[in-house]
DNA sequence: GTGATTGCAAACTGTTTGCATTTTG
DNA sequence: CAAAATGCAAACAGTTTGCAATCAC
């Protein structure tokens, strides 16, 4: 159907730098905060390249983009199937590792073809605990 | 601590339309979805106004904001807990009945304080099976 | 060498804010 | 009458795009 006219991925020093940043990176950053830290060791990187590198890895799949932040985007580098629980007050993501496959019953599907599930807890962490920060929705 | 001094909430023309529109609505519109649809009735309105009301509801717990697409927020005045299922292609939220409240063991929490979950499955609805779309990720 | 990537700025989208005016209770 | 809401514009945050210069392969 759509032809994939199938684009090179190029290696350049600033995405090897982006691609360090986020290896075994846990923390689901922005955009802003890949930015922020590649930026310490690469001086002259521009945002866009760092925007540009992420659309460039969600397309060959290496990244997940999380809408967890209605606002800004969450980048995972974990493309594995796994669930999520975050903090309702600072919105620090950690990740899950038990397995919450679910299943939807025939009627509750609603004509759509399921593909998969994603479960989200919500609570508070700890350091929030202690702090007594405010409920962010 | 936050001293609340409880705000009241005044109805206006602007804001009866608004809660006339969002009333068993199951569309889970964007902010734009409900100016646009709220002007036809009643041109004068302000986005801003939409805006402005969508807080306050969200303040008393009439509405509730989702983040399922990173970039625009969504908005449910449905608040009773409810699971979704989401169109990859059109972004379709439909709302699912079952109960899917899910234990975490304690042994997974990293600490956290455990105050719920939420369920979202992913799926092609039956109007993008039959048209060719494109998955918006 | 050529097509992709960079950096920068400008454009865009969604949301919030400031403020003078009007309205609700 | 006081407190709150409206409408409008300007300000913001996050993201995307256009483009000349540069770089990877």
């Amino acid at each position: 159907m759509a032809k994939e006219k199938r684009k090179r991925f190029k290696m350049t020093p600033q995405r090897l730098a982006i691609l360090k940043y986020l290896e075994n990176n846990k923390e689901h950053p922005s955009a802003a905060d890949i930015y922020r830290n590649v930026s310490r060791v690469f001086p002259t990187m521009a945002l866009a390249t760092v925007y540009n590198t992420l659309r460039a890895l969600k397309e060959q799949e290496n990244v997940r983009e999380l809408s967890i932040d209605s606002g800004k985007g969450r980048f995972d580098p974990d493309t594995e199937d796994h669930n999520h629980l975050i903090c309702v007050k600072c919105r620090k993501i950690v990740d899950i590792r038990g397995d919450f496959s679910l299943h939807l019953p025939e009627d509750d599907r609603q004509g759509f073809e399921i593909m998969g599930n994603h479960v989200d807890f919500y609570g508070v962490c700890p350091a929030c605990t202690r702090k007594g920060r405010e409920i962010r929705t």
